[in-house]
Order: structure tokens, then C-alpha cells, then sequence
DNA sequence: ATGGTCGCGCTGCGA
């Protein structure tokens, strides 16, 4: 089972793009973020019409998240618990392949000390609490989307420059930390324990061309998906492709 | 350099 996950910053601009990645990397399973369409306007059959269904949690303009899968899905459930006013679309998860997979979108945060920064923390916070239930089920999944978080300072271009700014802030770092410390595998640094590589390059001041980036994309494992990971990497090809998204493809390979 | 560039959708917001 190959799993992606890709924020793809609109999958109505990005279509072509992702279509080619897809053709190319044939995943079994695409975690999507940042969709920013409704479900009804999603571009359903462009994907079916290459062997995925779907399950879609789509919101206007901003964030939406999904799941392809090249397998039957069942199980689908939207929207993170915890808190029944939050009425962002940035989690998705279904059981499909055999496995349990969710596609989260962590909000970005803005700045610190911000209403959005709060959000952000309570989101990671929920996001724990939700993955100890499902972490009870003891079974193969994978976690995977946009997390908004560098875990460490290996995850950064220029740490110092980074240090306590939205992305790497403490706050955020010790957030994400309680989720990896229920039990989860960092599918990228699991099998790169050493790498600076990144998933994320910002639109400005030519942060592509410097290669000045951060991991902030991950697919986050179960214990009975760790035990069976084979392979995991950061593709870098669509970043650098025609009107690509501002983050790349990161996927891993798990013999089920 | 206190900016830069995208996407959405029509004005400025979010990232």
C-alpha cells in the first residue's frame, strides 16, 4: 500500500498537476488538503476515471480535505470531535485497503498569541485525544496531511531565523509532540533519521529556487502500520513543475 | 527587503 498526502492549494487549480502525479506515482491511497471546494463541485469524475473513489469534505474557498483511494471505502466519517462549533473542513477519515486513514489539515495559525494560534493548539489537542480512541482500535492507519508544525529544527532551512515563529514555535512543537507520544511513527524521518528535506516552499521572496523550506507535511503511523513500513520520501518533482502548489507529495509504502 | 506570491472571487483575506 502506497499513501500520499499533498496539500494541494485548490484541487481545481492544481487538477492537471495532481492528475500527473497520480499517472506517475500510482499511490493507493492521496490524503488532500486545501481542496477549497464544495463537494458537489469537486472534480469527481477526472478521478474516478483513473481508478479512485472518494470521499470528500469540502468547504467554500478555504481549507477541504479528502481522501482517494484506489480501493473500496467504507467507513467515512467528517470533521474532527471535540468541539461541535467548529465548523472548518480540515479532517476526513474513512477505512479503506485495510487500513484506517485520515487526511487533516491543521489550521496554519497566523501568528503567535493569535485567536487563530489558539485554534491551532486546541486543534493539535483535539487531534491527540481523537487519535488515543482510534489508536484503542489497535489497527493498521495513517494519519497524514498538512500539520502546520516543523517538528524539530532538522525540519528547517534556517532554524534561527525560524526560532519561535508560526511553524516552529514551542507551543506548537510540544502540541504536536503529545500526538507522536501516544504512539505515532513519523513515516519520513523514521526511514531518513538524519535528513534536511522539506515538503513546503512559500509562494514568496523565491523560496523554491533557495531551496528554502520546511516539513511540515507528514504521515503519522499507527504501531501495526510502523512495523510494516518499507519506504518513505518526499517527492520534489511537482514543486518544481508549472503553476504547482506550494507544497510537495510525501508518501510511504506499508506491506500489509 | 518590515516585502515577497499564490488562490479565491471581486475586496481583501488566508496562507
Amino acid at each position: 500500500m502506497k499513501i500520499a498526502t499533498w496539500n494541494v492549494n485548490s484541487v481545481k487549480a492544481r487538477l492537471p498537476n495532481v492528475l500527473a502525479w497520480l499517472k506517475d506515482a500510482t499511490p493507493d491511497v492521496v490524503l488532500l488538503q486545501e481542496t477549497k471546494t464544495l463537494d458537489d463541485a469537486f472534480p469527481r469524475v477526472e478521478f474516478e476515471d483513473i481508478g479512485y473513489n472518494l470521499a470528500l469534505h469540502g468547504q467554500k474557498t478555504y481549507n477541504g480535505v479528502a481522501i482517494l483511494s484506489k480501493h473500496p471505502i467504507d467507513d467515512v466519517s467528517r470533521g474532527l470531535p471535540g468541539d461541535p462549533e467548529d465548523q472548518e473542513a480540515r479532517y476526513v477519515e474513512a477505512f479503506t485497503g485495510g487500513m484506517r486513514v485520515a487526511s487533516v489539515y491543521v489550521p496554519n495559525g497566523q501568528e503567535i498569541g493569535s485567536d487563530k494560534f489558539a485554534y491551532k493548539l486546541k486543534f493539535l489537542g483535539r487531534l491527540a485525544r481523537h487519535t488515543e480512541a482510534l489508536l484503542r482500535q489497535e489497527e493498521p492507519m495513517v494519519i497524514g496531511g498538512d500539520y502546520n508544525v516543523a517538528p524539530f529544527d532538522i525540519d528547517v532551512y534556517d532554524p534561527a531565523a525560524w526560532e519561535g515563529q508560526v511553524l516552529c514555535h514551542p507551543d506548537e512543537r510540544a502540541a504536536l509532540r503529545r500526538l507522536l507520544h501516544l504512539g505515532l511513527t513519523d513515516a519520513y524521518r523514521a526511514k531518513h533519521p538524519t535528513a534536511h528535506r522539506w515538503s513546503w516552499w512559500d509562494y514568496r521572496a523565491g523560496a523554491w529556487p533557495k531551496d528554502h523550506g520546511l516539513r511540515i507535511d507528514h504521515l503519522l503511523l499507527s504501531p501495526q502500520a510502523a512495523d510494516r513500513l518499507k519506504g518513505a520520501d518526499i517527492d520534489r518533482a511537482p514543486r518544481g513543475a508549472e503553476k504547482a502548489s506550494d507544497h510537495t507529495p510525501v508518501w510511504c509504502e506499508i506491506a500489509l
